[in-house]
DNA sequence: CTATTCACTTTCCAATATGGAAAGTCATAT
DNA sequence: ATATGACTTTCCATATTGGAAAGTGAATAG
C-alpha cells in the first residue's frame, strides 16, 4: 500500500529528491545550506522537500544552534536508509533484468 | 544543455519510461502490448510515452504486420541505450558516492 | 460495399508536482 | 527598537502524468 509494487519510494523518483537522500546516506548528517547547494535549489524548495521526507519519516531534522544562529541539520532516520536501500536495490533489479536480457 | 549537469537523462526519471527503457535496453524490441502490460499502464499512456521517446530519438516505433493486423514494436535506438547506458552509470555515482562517504 | 473490430493516437481533463519569488517567523546581533 | 540570518510558508505559474473518450486507418465480417 505504500510502494507501487516495483518497489521504487515515489519521493526518491524526482531527482532533486534522489540526490539529497543519496548525500544523505553517506553522511551521519548535513547542514540545510550544504544540502541547498549541493542540490542546487533555493531556500524555499530544499525547505519543502526536507519537509515532505521529514513528513513521512524518512529524514529526521535537527535544529541546533552554530555560532549563535540557529541551523538546520537533516539526517536519513533508520526507516530512511532502509527506505532509499530498497530504491536502489528496486533501481538495480530493473537494470540487470534488463542486462540479463541482453546476453 | 541537454542534461541537467548530473548526468541523468530527464526522460528516464519517470517510472514508467523507466521501467520502458530498461526493459527494451534488455531486448532488442518488443510490441506495444507487451510493453503496455509491463508497464501496467493504459495504452494512451504508453502510446505518449513512446512518442515521447521517440520524439527526442531515444526510441525507434516500427510498424509491422502480424495475423493481417498492424503492430507497433519499440527498440531503443543507439543513442537511446547510450543514453540510457549514461543515466544508470550517473545513478550508480549518485548511490556509490553515498556509499564511499559512509566508510 | 457498409459496418465492425483492432490497434493504436489524440484530445480533453483532472490531479499532482516542482520550482522560484515574496512574504512571514523567530531568534539573535546591533 | 531595528536589522539580520536562517529558514518556512504562501502564492503562482508551468509541467507532468495518467485515464477516459473520441478519432484514425487498415482489415475483416456480414
Amino acid at each position: 500500500m505504500t510502494n507501487p509494487a516495483n518497489g521504487l519510494e515515489p519521493l526518491f523518483n524526482a531527482p532533486t529528491r534522489l540526490q539529497i537522500t543519496a548525500f544523505l546516506s553517506g553522511v551521519a548528517e548535513a547542514e540545510f545550506a550544504v544540502l541547498r547547494d549541493m542540490a542546487g535549489v533555493s531556500d524555499s524548495v530544499l525547505s519543502k522537500q526536507l519537509s515532505a521526507l521529514s513528513d513521512v519519516g524518512l529524514v529526521e531534522l535537527r535544529k541546533s544552534k552554530l555560532d549563535g544562529r540557529q541551523r538546520t541539520w537533516a539526517a536519513l532516520t533508520r526507516k530512511g536508509r532502509k527506505s532509499f536501500a530498497a530504491h536502489v536495490a528496486a533501481l538495480q533489479q530493473l537494470v540487470q533484468m534488463a542486462a540479463r536480457a541482453a546476453e
